[in-house]
RNA sequence: GGGCCGGUAGCUCAGUGGGAGAGUACCCGCUUGGCGUGCGGGGGGUCGCGGGUUCAAAUCCCGCCCGGUCCA
């Protein structure tokens, strides 16, 4: 432990006293002489519930002003919020606090932080107490975070450890009327992704409003290692604040308050008494569904208390747990699908699909009319002032959520046919309990929870056993799965040997057009890899491979086959002849090819902007690759994207193609941009620098792109989406081609068309009635081809019947080659077993096939076909099998005679 | 990204190596004053696609496509 980071000058110089908690032994200061406990749960009760603080707020949005507006006044630069879907990282989905937004780039000290000191307040989303969401009365999905940052990195000093904690105590007790002595710092130890540091919790009447970490730790295998950036890193719960200000029996009643009011009235809630709400509230900060049995204990005691049965109690708060559940999950959805995710099957897709059907089943539990739609409709009126951006799509994220609504509905109507389909099976068999591995597979393959098939199960008089073992067995289901990463192997090979190297200047830049240049070779790698002081080759980046060519030297020449960039070094993978560092060069570089790929990307931007159009402003991309020949681009969307929406989307395109717009590039502050143009310009993921190249089709698009462009849209010449799939739940892929190979693209097609045409002896536009006849001719020819087969068949077996059929014994031997196909083959045989159950048919087809057919009575008398194989036919080396009147398979050469002797012999021999 | 389940008639599905089926809907006939009646007859299939194994594949194996679902 750091004392000079506990005996803080602050907490000296002002009376603070520091103490130890009595039921967690931790190390707190107050400025209260008598208190014993550290205030954190669950060391003391909630003691503001039903005892607001004495202040002037009404709102959260009064409650989040304030606080910026105090770290404003004390030079912090305030910063809007980042969307909740990380597109920078890899390593997470999601935005879970405030310093996400800065990881990695700036934490690791790559990046300047858009502001130093900052403020901002955070939306962020955690799922892993989704369990305990309602039912404790303070655990949310989707919180507000705000927080003051202050990054002291490469030798800056901004601020530490005494500065943060007096901000926070100027704070609570300045802005938001807390008496000075109902504050306590609770001194802790902080961990997680892979940084570390020592943690002030800031404590009011039992509930944590704020966390202080002062991250300057690195965690190899888990032993902390001071870093040189040290960062400042809080985190004060907006919501947490306003419960407290307000101090209702629960989060949810603070947060939600107006609409609470309103779904209960609507839904027709029995109210539950005050008294004993406020009185479980106290001691709800306990509560914690991870460790079931203890929160059933202490519930019982709270029941107890109130001279109430569990049961009892849990039948009064049930209805509201889930009226608080599902407020809490449609405002994280709202800003999930507000911020651009559709939800899918994989992904942060997923997680948003987790949260709509909780709240769907949440809402079933109520028995209300209302969707899951209705009330995230509700919510965006509810928070429009707070989040006007959502306003302003409501349409479209009402759809997504509707549409997802549906897809649940359509979900739960398949798994209660395949519960019955499952259950009446069992029910035959007389089985009393359903099968746990079962009800495992169900909810693992079909989604099927093991309520819905209890429900189903009634109506069987099926008991359903749910316990421990399912959710073992599910997770033992999903024990091998792992994850593999591929780092590219040029990086870690070459990564360490450009270190030092000034940064490659980038040509293509400054002339987008540029054929060739002159450079100065810095660096050799490997025989294989040169490294310029300045170059005109585009690095593979952005979704756009890197630029070809040639470099030419004092009697030599090499071939540029790849470029990359590690760090601002520009790298060139050559063969041939290399020339040697410091030598002089001409770099010449493949031009059409790169003239191509300019025409493909700047598509790809002008496709996009096309499509928000046509399908809505949730439309972000996921994904591009771009070729020579053809590109593709992924974009999400909740639907399936239609041939007219295609159409549309085409001609959009080519419109602005038409209208030869300017392709504007330049440079731009990060933060001037993220203002000036929104998170948008996000498409292709975060891009990390203080300054970022914008690329805007004037009036049309603008991303961050570090991308080559065409100068104008015309050069682009003509977009031609060939295809669209598929690619996931929520992400469909446009293919398409442009310029040069959209026109060879069609050119084929015509010429395809114009052939097929030919040789129907018709023109395209009477092609599909034509081919539509022709399959109907062909349908009305099989038909009477199938007809003749019935009736050929028939007779063949009469003529058998007549010329070759001998009596031995009881028996009928029918005994013949014929020179036609098996399957007919068969089907005579058939027709004359079925003639005479006392028939025994060995015909041979084409081939080597063979075929014997036994009537019914022969099977009775225990002569079956398979014996008769096996007996006779299979020592010769015959292959084949089949059931008791019908065995096929392979003939070896015998004649007719020899057979129908063998089978004679047999039949004669033949005793029961 | 990985695991699991599925793809057979318009729909719901059965069929686990050898003859492609049921129910329902559709068409026709009979039955009734009438039908969400009863009876009889009929049309409707690249068994998702492509390879492989086999004498023989809807069925087994591999790959792909499509849909669903769970997990990260």
């Amino acid at each position: 432990m750091r004392e000079d980071l506990v005996n803080l000058p602050f907490f000296i110089e002002n009376g603070f006293n520091k103490k130890r908690c009595k039921a967690c032994g931790k190390i707190f200061w107050t400025l209260n002489n008598e208190s014993e406990y550290c205030g954190d749960q669950p060391c003391v009760d909630y003691e503001f519930i039903g005892n607001p603080i004495k202040v002037s707020f009404s709102s959260i949005s009064e409650v989040r002003k304030a606080f910026i507006d105090f770290f404003k006044r004390h030079e912090h630069t305030p910063i809007k919020r980042y969307p909740v879907v990380a597109r920078w990282r890899d390593d997470v989905f999601l935005v879970g606090a405030s310093i996400y937004d800065f990881q990695p780039w700036v934490t690791e000290g790559l990046v300047n932080p858009p502001a130093n000191p900052l403020v901002i307040s955070q939306p962020s989303i955690r799922l892993t107490d989704v369990d305990n969401v309602g039912r404790t009365g303070r655990h949310l999905t989707g919180f507000e975070m705000m927080a003051h940052h202050a990054f002291n990195i490469r030798g800056m000093n901004i601020y530490w450890v005494n500065e943060t904690v007096e901000y926070a105590f100027k704070l609570l007790t300045e802005v938001y009327k807390i008496p000075p002595d109902e504050i306590s710092f609770k001194f802790d130890w902080w961990s997680g992704g892979g940084n570390a540091g020592e943690d002030y919790e800031v404590l009011v009447r039992g509930l944590e409003v704020a966390t202080l970490v002062f991250m300057h730790y690195k965690l190899v295998d888990d032993n902390p290692i001071e870093m040189e950036n040290r960062i400042v890193d809080t985190g004060y719960g907006l919501e947490r604040i306003f419960w407290l200000i307000k101090g209702t029996s629960t989060i949810y009643e603070s947060v939600f308050e107006g609409l609470i009011k309103e779904l209960v009235e609507y839904i027709g809630l029995e109210p539950v008494p005050k008294d004993i709400m406020f009185s479980l509230a106290k001691k709800m900060g306990r509560l914690d569904y991870k460790e079931y049995e203890m929160t059933q204990k202490i519930k019982k005691e709270i029941a107890n208390i109130h001279g109430l049965s569990l049961e009892k109690l849990e039948m009064f708060l049930r209805p509201y747990e889930s009226l608080y559940a599902v407020l809490d999950h449609s405002r994280t959805v709202l800003w999930m699908i507000g911020d651009g995710i559709v939800p899918s099957n994989v992904g942060a897709g997923y997680l948003a699909r987790l949260l709509i059907r909780r709240g769907i089943r949440y809402l079933k539990y109520l028995k209300t009319d209302l969707s899951f739609s209705d009330i995230l409709n509700k919510q965006i009126m509810y928070w429009k002032s707070d989040f006007p951006e959502y306003l302003r799509i409501k349409d479209e994220i009402l759809d997504i959520v509707s549409y997802e609504e549906a897809k649940y509905e359509e979900t739960i109507r398949r798994g209660k046919r395949i519960v019955k389909n499952i259950l009446s099976r069992l029910s035959e068999k007389g089985a009393k309990t359903f099968p746990v591995k079962e009800l495992v597979t169900l909810y693992d393959s079909h989604g099927i929870t093991p309520d819905l098939v209890e429900e189903v199960a009634k109506e069987y008089n099926i008991n359903v056993v749910k316990g421990y073992d399912f959710y073992s067995m599910l997770a033992e289901r999903h024990e091998k799965t792992k994850k593999t990463k591929v780092v590219e192997e040029y990086i870690i090979k070459i990564k360490d040997k450009v270190e030092g190297l000034p940064p490659t200047v980038s040509l293509y830049y400054i002339d987008s057009n540029i054929r060739s240049f002159r450079a100065k070779v810095l660096k050799k790698l490997d025989d294989k890899y040169l490294v310029f002081d300045r170059t005109a080759f585009y690095p593979e980046g952005g979704g756009q491979p890197a630029d070809i060519g040639e470099i030419y030297f004092d009697n030599g020449k090499c071939d540029v086959k790849w470029v990359g960039k590690i760090g601002g070094v520009i790298i060139h993978m050559c063969e041939g002849v290399l020339p040697e560092e410091g030598d002089n060069v001409v770099g010449v570089i493949n031009y059409n090819r790169r003239k191509m790929l300019m025409r493909n990307h700047t598509a790809t931007h002008i496709i996009l902007g096309a499509a928000k159009r046509v399908l809505g402003k949730h439309i972000w991309q996921t994904g591009a690759q771009k070729g020579i020949d053809q590109s593709r681009l992924d974009i999400t969307h909740h639907r399936r994207i239609t041939r007219e929406e295609i159409e549309k989307i085409e001609s959009l395109a080519n419109m602005v193609v038409m209208e030869n717009r300017r392709v504007n590039k330049f440079f731009m502050d990060r933060i001037e941009a993220e203002s000036k143009y929104g998170f948008t310009l996000y498409q292709g993921g975060v891009v990390p620098e203080p300054v970022l190249r914008i690329v805007e089709v004037e009036g049309w698009d603008v991303e961050a792109c570090g991308g080559i462009h065409c100068s104008f849209t015309g050069e682009i010449g003509l977009i031609k989406i060939i295809r669209v799939e598929r690619i996931q739940d929520g992400v469909s892929r446009i293919i398409f081609k442009v310029g040069r190979s959209a026109l060879d693209y069609i050119h084929e097609n015509e010429r395809i068309l114009n052939n097929i045409c030919e040789f129907l002896r018709t023109e395209p536009k009477k092609l599909e009635t034509r081919i539509r006849e022709i399959i109907q001719e062909n349908k009305r020819l099989s038909k009477n081809i199938s007809k003749f087969e019935e009736f050929l068949v028939k007779n063949r077996a009469i003529e058998l019947y007549q010329k070759k059929g001998k009596k031995v014994n009881d028996f009928f031997i029918i005994v013949e080659r014929l020179e036609e196909d098996s399957n007919r083959v068969k089907e005579i045989a058939l027709a004359c077993g079925k003639a005479n159950d006392s028939s025994i048919v060995l015909l041979l087809g084409n081939n080597g096939y063979f075929v014997i057919k036994v009537g019914e009575k022969v099977i009775k008398e225990g002569l079956t076909a398979k014996r008769i194989f096996q007996s006779l036919f299979k020592p010769l080396g015959w292959r084949g099998g089949g059931s008791e009147d019908l065995v096929q398979g392979r003939a070896i050469e015998y004649s007719i005679e020899k057979i129908e002797r063998k089978i004679a012999e047999f039949v004669k021999n033949y005793e029961r």
